[in-house]
DNA sequence: TTTTGATTTGCATTTATTTGCTGTTTTAGA
DNA sequence: TCTAAAACAGCAAATAAATGCAAATCAAAA
């Protein structure tokens, strides 16, 4: 086996460099076309992606590699107190969710908790009006998620307007979890964006069961403007026990606390 | 550790010296061309890289040696080399930019450079179905982001489908951006999926002008399904001299080149 | 010039790394 | 659930690096 006249020998960093080039350039490649590409077997270059994807080079993926380029936005809110209580609404709610159902998730961070616990083979579809949410659910190879439209909101992320509240008239899911606003007992669901409002009083009529999930720092809040009463509540989640005194005033409405 | 200051080595200096022109001039160095070519064991040229490294002045890799420039694989950088080409381009777009107006971008990392540089007060609206593009908008105050919903592509965290499409099809804006896609002379702008060559289409028909932001990398590239033909496009901007000879097979179309 | 000591160089041996191949286990996607 | 593809682990051959040693080279002193 006679090799090319042309300097064949290729060394080891200048392969990892091209593997580079190419993940940034096409922000995916397959193990097959490197290993065809670089002349060297899928094996090399399978350890060349392992070490990379170990370095933080880059992701190794079933097949192939990504560009690590984007995904980098990990918004701890600073709070790590808040932060773990977030997590165990999250740890509730997934319990809820069931193979195959459509979902429908505003935004908030809570609600990106919630997605950071989903099983990783989860099958689900989602509708969501908030970048961060749609972002994250990109993760999760079974999740289809479809992006409802619309103008932006700067801070919140978060798509607002006719357009969403159109579309949120034309679907019908199983479950809405809405992780922003503040919840009280005499005024109910309260936010401070009337936009944002109309667009969650959209999502409550799209959706067979609403579920909350708050930390109790943000129950007995009032805002400006009603998104709707408690009676609209199906299920509240909280990282307090069920039978904690705290929820004792929510007690008289028909939700069911977690 | 101490070195003598005598400066009898001449062949040695010398030879260390013509290492390092040739690590400079192709960027890596093959430990047995060097013996070869200086006419000296492979244990002396090994002594030496292996000095040359401890003084910083190249990097000692397996088989050889690479010059520090061009391997800089710092941190989560990704590959400068490819960056500072969109970035280029990202200057030259960035000019047809007029406050006020109204315009379309596809996904892509070199219209995320675009939008990278930005002025920070500038005044548009924007449409997009890219979640990358829409979240790093956000930061201007002044854009108007419009998110284009449907369901969202996994890798490429980009809205396709009928809701897309329909949606483009009832806008008007002044400029189309597309950072992504392959370019030939012969085949026009092609995707390697038809999902995307839809709304991409869509996009087309919905925009006054359009221009392509590429690297050079990506021309004379083809993928399956074709976006269309280079009539269709008004800019190509690339990071190369609109005169340089690489572009002339573009001349004989009706497309401005930046 | 010769001697002495330090350095450099080439060679042989040992050690480590790389790489492709095998067979097995795991995974993704239908 | 099932199946083809991908990942993994272990092995052996090839290649590169490190090590020890002796010969060659050179600087400086006698």
């Amino acid at each position: 086996m006679q090799k090319t006249e042309t300097q064949d020998p290729v060394l080891k960093e200048e392969r990892q460099k091209y593997i580079l080039d190419q993940v940034h350039l096409h922000h995916r490649v397959l193990l097959n076309d490197l290993s065809e590409a670089l002349n060297v077997s899928i094996d090399t270059v399978r350890r060349d992606v392992k070490e990379l994807h170990k370095e933080k080079k880059l992701k190794k993926v079933h097949g192939g590699a990504t560009s690590f380029g984007f995904m980098t936005f990990s918004k701890n809110d600073g709070n790590v107190y808040l932060q773990s209580k977030k997590i165990i609404i999250a740890e509730k709610a997934v319990s809820l969710l069931k193979s195959g159902q459509i979902i429908l998730m505003s935004g908030g961070t809570t609600n990106l908790e919630l997605v950071k616990v989903f099983p990783r083979r989860i099958e689900l579809t989602v509708f969501t009006p908030s970048l961060h949410i749609a972002l994250e659910l990109m993760e999760f190879p079974n999740v289809e998620v479809i992006f409802l439209g619309g103008k932006l909101l700067h801070e919140a992320k978060f798509a607002i307007g006719g357009t969403v509240v159109n579309s949120l008239s034309q679907i019908r899911v199983d479950m809405l979890f809405l992780g922003t606003g503040y919840l009280d007992p005499k005024h109910g669901l309260t936010e401070f964006d009337w936009e944002v409002v109309q667009v969650k009083k959209a999502m409550i009529e799209s959706a067979k069961k609403t579920v909350i999930l708050s930390v109790s720092d943000k129950l007995h809040s009032v805002q400006r403007y009603q998104t709707c009463d408690l009676n609209a509540i199906d299920i509240l989640i909280t990282e307090l026990s069920p039978i904690d005194a705290f929820l004792d005033p929510f007690r008289e409405f028909p939700i069911a606390l977690l």
